[in-house]
DNA sequence: GGGCAATCTTTTCACTGTCAAGTTCGTGTT
DNA sequence: AACACGAACTTGACAGTGAAAAGATTGCCC
């Protein structure tokens, strides 16, 4: 009574990646292997090789999926109409709410080095933060304070290190950030 | 020409985290083995069992010595009178420095889970750290506020997420957290 | 000196990533 | 409409890994 699944599965690539997501969200980056992604989209052991080549392939498409997904959303919210307080809290929303790419992304060990498609989409968020601090003086160091200060949260709050607290991530962002940044 | 190496090797638990230290600072905490350290070390694959049980045991006992050493840092600045900016550049020297340590001291997926050496360990550090803004109004968010911007830049600074700046990292850190601590 | 427990080794097992070779299928060509 | 071509997936194999069990070696304490 097997399930007659087809020969091809239609999208193998991004179902791996989900599953892969879903996987990361589990049991960290450390407890994801391709033969388990493979096992629970419903396909052969070597099924994703054909996509990724490597795990280090896969996990280097998803941190580039992942610096996309986060320009993406930096750019609707300067498009919005938002300051450098509202970057710095979408940024944190990103790392809460996509926290298994947001891990992914930050691990250079993990990636295939050199990716072009990483590194482009990697700059493109670069670009998107560092538009929030362009008008101030030093501006290189007021982007790197920024983006320190919002990731170090970000970080601190997805490895349950903050876990003593219990207010809003956001609020607090918004919170100190506005106090910091604005004058 | 074997080098009749004794069969009690001394201090192979010391031995065994100074090779680790070694590895990750080489490939990344995902490229450790303990087959591999255990071949560094000069000792038959199973030889790290015994004193590490785990890979768990292992990173955990890597983490908490990462933690003390840090709360020592810590400490050690305040001995010698030093103010919240002191405090946040010795953090950073230490991640510099101490790499490896505190790439594991961050990864509670690498962790076992309750150890209570590593929980004594982290709060040690985490009360040294608050130690420095308990004079302010909202003292639990000025800590978190201080402990992400520290945090955050040591980790982009490692990740290599940082490399466009040939700045010195420590003045960096004294610039900005100067601009934002000292009212 | 004798025994005991800690330390280290050997063997084995299930599992993983990667490669090479085969199989099945959509798709465009004529 | 038949066909071939290449992309998508499978099968099988290999070396290497973490973990557990059982045996060998040694320092140490009475």
């Amino acid at each position: 009574m097997t399930t007659e699944r087809p020969y091809h599965h239609g999208d193998l690539r991004r179902a791996v990646l989900d599953a892969a997501v879903e996987a990361i969200t589990e049991h960290g980056p450390a407890g994801v292997g391709l033969r388990d992604l493979a096992r629970r989209v419903g396909v052969s052991h070597a099924g994703p090789v054909h996509h990724f080549k490597d795990k280090a392939g896969l996990l280097t498409a998803l941190a580039a999926e992942g610096f996309t997904l986060l320009a993406d959303a930096l750019d609707q919210t300067v498009a919005a109409g938002g300051d450098i307080v509202d970057l710095g809290v979408a940024y944190v929303r990103f790392a809460v709410e996509h926290r298994a790419h947001f891990e992914v992304m930050f691990r250079p060990d993990l990636h295939r080095p050199g990716d072009p498609a990483l590194t482009e989409a990697r700059d493109r968020a670069g670009a998107a933060l560092a538009g929030g601090v362009a008008d101030r003086p030093d501006p290189e160091l007021a982007s790197v304070a920024a983006w320190s200060l919002v990731h170090g949260f970000a970080t601190l709050w997805n490895t349950g290190a903050l876990s003593r607290t219990d207010r809003d991530p956001e609020a607090m962002v918004r919170a100190f950030a506005g106090s910091m940044f604005l004058t």
